[in-house]
DNA sequence: TTGTATGCGTTATCAT
DNA sequence: ATGATAACGCATACAA
């Protein structure tokens, strides 16, 4: 039903090469033919078809985002930022929410790749597995496009990281705790992944830095699926119950603060007098609990810029880095003395 | 690089024809051809080109999403409900977070179409207007693909609105409030689309059905962007300045309603004591406040779940209603008596 | 500068 | 049941 290449030449009087190529503003067309073609292409709202463009350049100029949980605030304020900022570059975004399971997201990658998408972001640092042989296939879909990671590293040829010093924040954050007289201070985090692993050994380096000793009772694993804030407050009140102290609780998310704020009403504790707390990620969870949360920004905003520059950039055939750091910023509220 | 279809039917010995037919499962091909087709194809791990076939069906199985602020934790929700239902039928979403302005939807919608996608979720009520000939870019998409309204509603041919009875729902909150005693209920929106007309519609009505006289000074806009929580906690603290009294606060959005929070915590009031909150969405912000907060659950998965197999229908061809309608519940938290 | 002709990898329409 | 071949709509190498 829509018009063609060849209508429009028609109208226009010229051969389809010379259409496309003022579509495609070659230089090689002289000023009047290319009024001309255009006046045409204006005339009755020709656009090309990308299905044809796609086969013939072998590209859709498509992004593919892989998000497990968009429903997590910090990871959907990613998602709009991205998606605005490739939109800008004339790059469409494909979504796939992937679940945090390794076999699902190798399937999420699986199938961006049979969209021939032009380039992957991988949101999240649960992407990249302790278990090196589980990273196999994101190396194999290296090969063919490039790979950015969301708050990620990964040596590997063609792909590209960009992320926060969750290490050197997690242990600022840390100290603060540290400085303001608490001693026990208790680590939630529900991620094992890369970016939990740096802020585990940050609180770790903080505690050392103070001649604090470690306490692993302390430091409270979480299952990924557990981020109610009730199962935090009960976590938190049963491990009251067992007789741990703590003065302190730093997460690795603020969902997790937010549990640990209704820890403390229901303990009858007072924020921050009895109990300092510290999330992770300055999401919009920070304004809504009373008092409000002090957390770690890490510079989504930042990053996701930088995502889109360095994607650009290799599609482009420019040297890009392949490890990008920002430096995390501590926003001090209600939460911490 | 990849093969094609001309390798297959090379090694299997046959023609591209039936490769092709093997390929989309045709009847008309022996059992034992099939076997060995399909034997080279996984022996290789041939996949067809995405490009080709979408150039011959003038498809290639996406949907497009137009979603309005994917920071909003509630749309964000809705993302991951509708990217994973569809991509469970087989469908990509083409993501597309348009701003809240005119231009900038009807742009999103422009670029959806020249991408050729199959069909259109339009996210969020803002995307109808009042102002009915702002829709008309509405009916001319609709005019090439079945358009989903996620909690909107449009009599137009290939629209199809699936949505929760808001007015009904607001209407029950309001009155929920005027049954425990407030007469001074403040209604805080921030847009004026067809389900903020329709909430504030409810609330009146719930004013009507209790002799409640309509008070306009009670019915506080929001600007779109002013959706801060401190901005309204500042606006009710200027109303308080300005004389104005209230007992109750029922807002469009549970932002607006956290924002409730802070001002009573920085009125000096206490919640539900002296100020009784409703909320709208029954979103993850809900479970973050102290008290927390009583809201409207609008049965949003529910919603994503039937837009899915709403428009699976109509891209089956089969007769779909163009209009669904789900109750709202009311979800009773600590920020009511 | 412009036009001709071919390739891109499918699906679908004919024959056989 | 299977095969040859023509679309599908564009980009581009090559010719003019």
């Amino acid at each position: 039903m829509p018009l063609n290449i060849y209508d429009i030449s028609r109208r226009a009087g010229v051969s389809i090469a010379t259409v496309s190529r003022v579509l495609n503003n070659s230089p090689h067309v002289s000023e009047n033919t290319r009024k001309k073609v255009m006046a045409v292409i204006e005339g009755c709202g020709y656009v090309p078809n990308a299905f044809a463009r796609g086969l013939g350049l072998n590209s859709m100029q498509t992004i593919g985002l892989l998000c497990p949980n968009a429903s997590d605030p910090y990871l959907a304020q990613a998602l709009a930022n991205l998606e605005r900022s490739f939109r800008a570059h004339g790059y469409d975004c494909l979504l796939s929410c992937t679940d945090k399971e390794l076999s699902a997201r190798m399937q999420g990658v699986e199938l961006l790749r049979t969209r021939h998408v032009d380039g992957m972001v991988l949101m999240g640092s649960s992407f990249i597995e302790a278990e090196d042989r589980n990273n196999d296939f994101i190396r194999e879909a290296a090969k063919a496009v490039p790979i950015l990671l969301l708050n990620g590293s990964f040596p590997c040829d063609n792909v590209y990281g960009v992320l926060c010093d969750d290490q050197r924040a997690a242990c600022e954050a840390t100290q603060l705790l540290l400085d303001s007289g608490r001693r026990r201070i208790l680590y939630l985090y529900h991620s094992q992944n890369y970016s939990g692993r740096k802020k585990l050994a940050g609180y770790c380096d903080a505690l050392a830095s103070r001649g604090v000793e470690l306490d692993e009772s302390l430091m409270s694993y979480f299952g990924e699926d557990k981020t109610s804030v009730y199962q935090v407050r009960d976590h938190l009140l049963a491990l009251e119950r067992q007789g741990l102290e703590f003065d302190a609780v730093f997460t690795s998310e603020d969902i997790l603060a937010v549990g640990a704020v209704k820890y403390a009403i229901a303990a009858g504790k007072k924020v921050p007098d009895d109990l300092s707390i510290i999330g992770y990620n300055n999401s919009s969870y920070c304004l809504c609990c009373n008092p409000e949360l002090t957390s770690v920004d890490n510079k989504l905003s930042a990053i996701c810029d930088h995502i889109v520059a360095t994607m650009m950039g290799v599609l482009e055939g420019r040297e890009m880095p392949q490890k990008t750091v920002f430096t995390g910023e501590i926003i001090r509220r209600g939460s911490t003395l």
